[in-house]
DNA sequence: ACCTGAACACCGTTCAAGT
DNA sequence: ACCTGAACACCGTTCAAGT
């Protein structure tokens, strides 16, 4: 409520509470905005990527055209639902930077984006991937943050040498990603997601060569 | 065309050519079921999962309530379209079960089940993971099988030493099925999966305890 | 036994009319 | 500037009527 506590989200997101214009947004407008996004929050966690946008319109109390005008695709609904969870993982990777062990770091740091992947059925892991997928073209201004704190944490632990060579920033995160899709409706979906991401780590931690098999 | 080039499928599926009663089908339901299947194919490498069903009994030139008839659900119809695929899938895995080399053979066998989960616009991959999530309860007989081989290669590889004994079966497809949703629309798809693969394989192969950092 | 095609409920999207 | 609500095109699903 106080611009203290959603500063952060402002700061990412950027069309909360003022229009493309700049200047402040009618009162009405920015209500209806609110409760969008509460009520799409509530939506995407009961259904997944696929809630009804109808439903959520008709649950925040206004028509359908309303929910277009502040968000033209599905996909900046889900953005504005996600922002706060991503700038928590952004600011959590800049902590960790700090943490001696590269390792446990990186680690660390993998498991939160895991949980933050599994969050809205899989919704967050769908955006997440997709947003790796353009590259430098990301969806969104926080969703390159992201990036950028997961590469950095990987290319310390790399360049200690407690991580192998070849692994690499986007595949590691896409692996993470993957590996939510995966877990995601499984009977026994955080466990199954924790060892997915054991046999992950695994994979990442150089402990010498393998041993050649042929040659 | 011939009974002997079909002799797979139809043992595998259990219901092309005759009723659930048993009995042949009528020549134009049987017409109409390959039809729908052939365009279904056609639209499934198209469009994806999302495919719609109106336009494939469209093309097939049956109306909407025939398709239904054929194929109650969604699902049932994918699964005519990947029937062949996960056949030969079957095949390649007992196959390699006699290969000498385990760890080889489980990495090949995995390298076919990741092209095979990359098909149709990660339809196979999705089908895949839900046919896991199931447990003993898979989608089908064929997906049963399919687990089965995977299974016996990872057990084989597993008891001679080359694989970290805690990998499990079934986490070890969802990985696969998870690589090909993670590569599925990457610029550069194929490589990036070859990429994950290596990866999950270094995660696989047992070289020696990991050095611990702390205790 | 099998197919057709109309009917239904639901969806996302657009846009003229309002305030 | 912003919202409403009707209109549109499209979808999956059901089912009575046909052959």
């Amino acid at each position: 409520m106080s611009p203290v506590s959603k500063g952060v989200v402002i700061a990412l997101a950027g069309h909360e509470s003022r229009s493309r214009a700049g200047r402040p947004r009618r009162a009405d407008a920015r209500r209806n905005y609110e409760q969008l996004v509460k009520q799409a929050r509530i939506a995407f966690a009961e259904f997944g990527v696929d809630a009804s946008l109808d439903e959520i319109a008709r649950r925040a109390g206004v028509a359908g055209g309303t929910l277009y005008r502040h968000f033209p695709t599905r996909l900046d609904l889900i953005e504005a639902v996600l922002a706060e969870q991503i700038a928590e993982l952004v600011d959590l990777g800049r902590g960790l930077l700090t943490v001696e062990d590269d390792f446990d770091a990186l680690s660390t740091w993998l498991r939160a984006a895991l949980t933050h992947a599994l969050t809205y059925r899989g919704l967050a892991a769908a955006v997440m991937n997709s947003a790796l997928d353009r590259g430098n073209g990301l969806v969104s201004t926080w969703h390159a943050e992201m990036f950028e704190v997961g590469a950095a944490l990987l290319a310390r632990a790399r360049q200690s040498g407690v991580v192998v060579a070849y692994a690499d920033e986007a595949d590691v995160l896409k692996m993470v990603g993957a590996i939510a899709w995966a877990a995601q409706d499984a009977p026994d979906s955080s466990a199954q997601a924790d060892r997915l991401l054991a046999l992950l780590m695994n994979g990442l931690r150089y402990v010498g060569l393998p041993h050649q098999t042929g040659d």
